[in-house]
DNA sequence: ATAAATACATCAGATTATTATGTATCTTTG
DNA sequence: CAAAGATACATAATAATCTGATGTATTTAT
């Protein structure tokens, strides 16, 4: 199963902000993996959807990037500047907060796992 | 404290869904006012995404319609369809499913109340 | 009387995703 | 060793869905 896509919108940036706080760096392809991994291939991060978000961060001057090459295939890493870890702090409460409320007006009861 | 617009979408037709499994009828503005009400005022349905959103489920067939009168003033109500009962199950426990996941993702703690 | 609230609706513009396409390298496998 | 699949970047046409503005009209509160 994989979650319909309008689910995605408006939290793939959070996504990829809290992934880059947890690794301090990571290239584009590896999020994608990580992702898939992380969420048992329920949500799969299109590279259509990725590159022009990590170029959106970069313009916003949230993260920064490096580029290295792997033999001589090139590899883009991008880290959190100063600004974009007080954005990840932000946009992370804001989800949980917006999760909190959501729940309580869809009456979600927690899984009795 | 309004949540960042974009987090509304992809969730905003499954909110009305569940608003109207648990009432029956309601009508457009009536929807607004009711989620404006339980999220102590932390989403604000715009009526440029609601209606389009109504006519969507209607013309989906996950809703019907009935007008009504209050004076001069018209009054469209909106009710499930046993069709639209059966996706209001879908769509809401697949949103209960995807804030599994992210909250896993995101490694969001319950806040200690 | 006037402003605010109620109640519908549409539309231009913005945002943000999908899907397709393109380029290129590296690794696995029959 | 050739072909397929995985790795790795990127862009572009299209689609979906929201905001904010605008429009019409009635009812209620000041």
């Amino acid at each position: 199963m994989i979650y319909s896509s309008e689910l995605l919108k408006g939290t793939l940036k959070t996504i990829v902000l809290k992934l880059l706080a947890d690794n301090k760096k990571m290239y584009g392809y590896e999020i994608t993996q990580r992702v898939k991994e992380l969420t048992l291939d329920k949500i799969q991060i299109t590279e259509g959807a990725l590159y022009p978000t990590l170029h959106a961060l970069e313009s916003d001057g949230l993260v920064t990037t490096e580029t290295e090459y792997i033999g001589k295939r090139v590899r883009k890493y991008y880290s959190l500047s100063p600004s974009g870890k007080n954005k990840t702090k932000e946009k992370v409460s804001e989800l949980a907060d917006f999760m909190e409320t959501m729940k309580f007006l869809l009456d979600i009861k927690p899984k009795t796992t």
